[in-house]
DNA sequence: GACCAAGTTCGATGATCATCAAACCGATGT
DNA sequence: ACATCGGTTTGATGATCATCGAACTTGGTC
């Protein structure tokens, strides 16, 4: 069964614009809102190590973007769309719909 | 008579999130939205240096999202807002929105 | 139980970046 | 001409951060 964890706030709006000012980073959370679903942590980068790819959703997750869940043991990540939309209205979605 | 100067394209989104990460920078852009029009460089920080806030501005320019333009040979800031909705739509505009 | 794959954490390294003071520059006013 | 005010550039310093390899953990498989 999925197991979602606790929800977390969304953090300052800094927070939220400073981790997508990476491109690593932003190039992963392109990937989770292609996949329109939990996905693994593998398919969401290339040309970066595990261990960078790890802190690299850490800061994802600190900032409210994105959370963990984990489902049938392997751990997954998942764009958290609606709940950033809440806070700041339109920043995440203008930025997704934003050319290449 | 107001000089503006020439004018730069947009940088890349990259760029743009980037330069609105910074507090002191979110900050400038902030107060020059809220001017809506060319604002004096020293009414558009507090608690930073000259040089400092002067790399900032840089900073801004090259991202697009700002222009210089001397007025009366002292030099504004002038947020490009239509010029980045044009290229990144609902972005900045959406960050300006957004609760402080 | 031994093994393996997937993620995380730790520690270290190198690069980037925010910050400042000081020197510099351009325009204005005296 | 000189002083001054607003802004930029330069050079240096300290902090933050992206990156990696290696060690550790957890869940599934044989």
């Amino acid at each position: 069964m999925p197991e979602t964890e606790v929800r977390a706030e969304v953090g300052s709006l800094q927070e939220v614009l400073a981790a997508l000012s990476d491109p690593v980073r932003l190039e992963m959370v392109r990937r989770m809102h292609a996949a329109g679903a939990p996905a693994a942590c593998a398919v969401l980068y290339d040309d970066v190590s595990k261990s960078t790819a790890s802190h690299h959703f850490k800061i994802l997750r600190e900032a409210g973007v994105t959370q963990r869940s984990v489902i049938g043991g392997q751990t997954h990540q998942e764009l958290r769309l609606e709940d950033v939309e809440a806070v700041y209205p339109g920043v995440l979605s203008s930025i997704l719909a934003a050319p290449r």
